[in-house]
DNA sequence: GCCGTTTTCGGCCCGACTGTTTTCAGTCG
């Protein structure tokens, strides 16, 4: 089994103990372990296997070492197989619901034998549910809108388009005369490539007009919280969002914690115990003492020194840690020691690659890209249509890419735009990894993207030797998404990314970092260990109109998420400095 | 189930909100 699959595994049986009501700190063992293992190349587990060393790994003891390695060797694990035994399969839909969890699961299954979604409609609509201990008529109604709508409800949405709705919140709260400082937090501020839903962080002088003003906002179909800070509203769109309005002494420390993620918190939270002191959202108390949190932070909140997330990570000891990487997966370490990389950022982008025109399937000519460019103030633009295998999209013959060859060299030589335009194309990699077009044509280019557009379904080791095939021809320049995934609608296609990746580093190969906000492909979880081996990447914005160039905003979001550095990245490089790159 | 510059046992992050209660359990993040 690879190490994924294996994760997969930890991960259902995490959620099948969590059905039988377990230790809850056991149930986050899987978890933890599961995550731990993600974050291991494929490689380096069999070595690790191999060598008895997978209890190094922090997260990894004996119980789950056995286990992993049984389903590593084996593919199968007799303790899971009796695990899942013992559970109706309805019992994990279940869990889905909002409001649910294990105990009123539990408590379902036991009362009135309910084990499927079909089954708990039926006893709601009878009436049986609300006569349980503990639940009641609400309840009731609750669990059937959370069935009707738990398609909707439990939706992740694209970063780009929950961006789109929470932009204009942010604008109208900071326009709020009560309302001092506001951010959106979440994932969504951690720049993850989907977001569950939108929180947003307020310091307020005075709470109802904000919270008035909130559910009033366009677009609010229900208001399902409503506290002393917290004020949930669900969109028509069954997108939630949450307003959190706390004293502006408290504003940072909420940020933080809404912001996440959840694991950095336990992390946080555990450094700051260690030092004597409890975090929570309220503040950075002595964690000694009578009162509660919120009570001490509240005491301590007027005089609190800490007026930034920089004054927070500082009081820890740490380097203060960009949202972006804030994951869990090393950054406070590396925030200690002082080894945090300085991230790209959009400003450093000094063009861009893999852009498409009219000429294949995008929806601006080469001169409305270019000026479009120019607007953005980049160096250079390039431009890589569709080559003839990708009839679906409008591919370019050899005759078409040549005449488009010669029309960008007559408007580079016209000087109208500042900005110089590269000529590439997106090659088709075909089936047997050989390109669409021939060498002699391919060199008559700047540059090339070699891309994967049909036969998904092929073997991973095919597939692999098909990508790694086109990268090993010399005018490949870059190869375009490397797994062809369309978030929230179709997986990637099966390829091993390690291999991949050792290939383009010997190579000199680039891999993309399709900024498209529906691919953000390779993912950024690939990039840290990618970029530490020597890969290089370019934040391609595979724009198709003028408006997709500012896709490379997703596109640096997940970059930093991978830790990158503006030496990482390709397009950060000067016009000259990407010719001479080039060899042109 | 994991983990240990106080521990190999006894902890494990912390709080808000809802609904069903009459002091709190369950869920969520």
């Amino acid at each position: 089994m690879t190490k994924n699959e294996i994760a997969d595994v930890l991960t259902e049986i995490g959620t099948l103990l969590e059905l039988k009501g377990e230790n809850p700190f056991k149930i986050r063992a899987y978890q933890t372990g599961a995550r731990a293992l993600e974050a291991i190349e494929e490689a380096e587990l069999a070595r690790l296997i191999a060598a008895g060393e997978l209890k190094t790994v922090k997260g990894i003891g004996d119980a789950l070492a056995q286990k992993i390695t049984e389903l590593h060797t084996t593919g199968k694990l007799d303790f899971f197989e009796t695990l899942k035994g013992s559970i109706e399969p309805g019992m994990v839909d279940l869990l889905q619901i909002s409001g649910l969890g294990p105990k009123k699961i539990r408590a379902l299954r036991d009362k009135l034998s309910v084990t499927n979604i079909a089954e708990l409609t039926q006893a709601c609509v009878d009436g049986r549910v609300a006569e349980l201990d503990g639940f009641g008529a609400k309840t009731q109604e609750k669990i059937l809108a959370g069935i009707k709508n738990r398609e909707a409800y439990g939706r992740r949405h694209m970063w780009w388009d929950a961006e789109a709705v929470a932009a204009p919140i942010v604008a109208g709260l900071r326009g709020l005369t009560q309302v001092m400082r506001v951010e959106a937090a979440g994932s969504l501020r951690r720049g993850m490539e989907t977001v569950g839903d939108l929180d947003f962080i307020v310091s307020a002088r005075e709470i109802a007009p904000v919270v008035e003003w909130f559910t009033k906002l366009p677009g609010v179909n229900e208001v399902t919280a409503q506290g002393e800070t917290k004020t949930s509203v669900r969109f028509a769109s069954g997108l939630q969002a949450d307003l959190r309005i706390v004293p502006d002494e408290q504003f940072v420390f909420a940020l933080h914690h809404f912001t996440g993620s959840k694991d950095h918190n336990v992390q946080m939270r555990q450094r700051a115990l260690s030092r004597g002191l409890s975090l929570s959202e309220w503040g950075l108390v002595p964690a000694e003492g009578e009162g509660t949190a919120k009570e001490k932070a509240e005491k301590a909140g007027k005089k609190s020194a800490i007026q930034s997330e920089t004054d927070l990570f500082a009081a820890l000891g740490l380097h203060f840690v960009p949202p972006e990487l804030r994951e869990g997966i090393g950054e406070i370490e590396a925030a200690e020691k002082g080894e945090l990389p300085r991230l790209v950022e959009q400003v450093d982008l000094r063009g861009a690659f893999h852009n498409h025109t009219t000429a294949s399937d995008g929806r601006n000519t080469l001169a409305e890209m270019t000026a479009a460019a120019e607007a953005l103030g980049w160096e250079y633009l390039g431009i890589a249509d569709h080559s003839k295998s990708s009839f679906q999209a409008n591919g370019l013959s050899e005759e078409r890419l040549l005449s488009q060859v010669e029309e960008i060299h007559a408007l580079n030589a016209s000087r109208r735009f500042k900005t110089h335009v590269f000529t590439g194309v997106e090659c088709d990699i075909l089936p047997d990894g050989r390109m669409d077009f021939d060498d002699a044509v391919l060199a008559k280019l700047d540059y090339v993207v070699a891309s994967v557009h049909n036969v998904f379904t092929q073997d991973e080791h095919v597939m692999t030797a098909r990508v790694v095939r086109a990268m090993e021809n010399p005018h490949t320049t870059m190869l375009g998404h490397l797994t062809g995934r369309l978030l929230l609608r179709r997986e990637g296609y099966k390829v091993d990314a390690a291999k991949v990746i050792d290939a383009a580093i010997a190579n000199n190969v680039i891999i993309e970092l399709n900024a498209s906000p529906w691919r953000l492909d390779m993912d950024w979880r690939l990039w840290r260990k990618a970029a530490e081996k020597g890969l290089l990447t370019s934040i391609n914005p595979d724009a198709h109109e003028t408006a997709g160039l500012d896709h490379v905003r997703a596109g640096v979001n997940s970059a930093r998420k991978g830790w990158l550095t503006k030496e990482n990245v390709f397009n950060t490089r000067s016009l000259v400095a990407v010719k001479k790159w080039l060899l042109l």
